[in-house]
DNA sequence: TTAAACTGCATCGCGCACGATGTAAACGAA
DNA sequence: TTCGTTTACATCGTGCGCGATGCAGTTTAA
């Protein structure tokens, strides 16, 4: 089902496109403040939790690359690893490959933590009957969404 | 097509809800910063022309019916509204029913623009065929699933 | 080889976004 | 009426999120 430009009328679509926006809008603080309950207790905000989330999936990563994987910039990232090391999450060592590079690992005590916060998550999932909602469809779309912007370069 | 508890396993479930918030997360920072290009010319930033949105649906809101349409608390709002009144876009006098409440308006300048801003938007997405995603369904699912997140008080 | 372009990171300033706290006005029950 | 509670805003501190700028290290091309 897609529509071209003619099948649709303006006007239409702009209203259509004030509402998805909206909707991303309020979807996307909707997550954030669920998780930021959730996290809470272990001290992590929710673009923290995103970090550990890249970092347990493949650790010693370069900033750059953790950048590129959650979409953030150097201005936003650098602070946020920053307070991580200060917590004692985050190691930060510079490459010798290249100099310019920083290469960021989990400490013992970030890894030690991966289980119970999954856990935890997951109980809260559970909890609130998350899956209720037509988690597979939605995401399907939202995938095809952000694949449409990642190919534009506006 | 919805899913009980039981049905899908705990890691499975965990690994969705880990994709979609992040799904969210970044659909969210693509439409803010593809609104941001569009708007900057105008002095504009995405969470200001959500404000200019609901007044142009209805001039003449209390600080707290804006806040309540938007999902924003006095501490993001407040900030906001001084911006927007400093740019000569809104008014904000006291009402004389409530000495507590204040009534936000629109200024002519924020009237008139209503037009051109729109039409800016419509042609920035007619540029990119923005509708060649499946704009419908993914707006009926998110729908669902800010109504979900609405019905929950945790 | 050396100058120019590029890259990875640090820093800054602005604008949200949110919870916490404070204040004045309105309201409700005793 | 009066006092406690609730309500509408204001203010503050923290943490993103982003573009802009600066710099050191790397790569490239002449």
């Amino acid at each position: 089902m897609k529509y071209k430009m003619g099948v649709m009328k303006m006007e239409r679509m702009t209203q259509l496109d004030q509402q998805l926006c909206f909707e991303v809008y309020k979807a996307s603080s909707n997550f954030t403040k669920m998780y930021a309950r959730v996290l809470e207790p272990f001290n992590l905000t929710f673009t923290q939790y995103l970090v550990l989330l890249v970092l347990w999936e493949e650790d010693r990563l370069l900033t750059k690359d953790i950048g590129e994987r959650l979409g953030l910039g150097t201005g936003t990232l650098n602070p946020i690893i920053s307070r991580m090391i200060a917590q004692g999450r985050l190691n930060k060592e510079q490459s010798k490959e290249d100099k310019r590079a920083y290469i960021i690992s989990l400490t013992e005590k970030a890894k030690a933590e991966h289980e119970p916060i999954e856990q935890a998550v997951a109980e809260k999932l559970i909890s609130c009957n998350f899956m209720d909602v037509n988690a597979i469809t939605l995401m399907k779309n939202l995938k095809e969404l952000n694949a449409f912007f990642s190919g534009m370069d506006l």
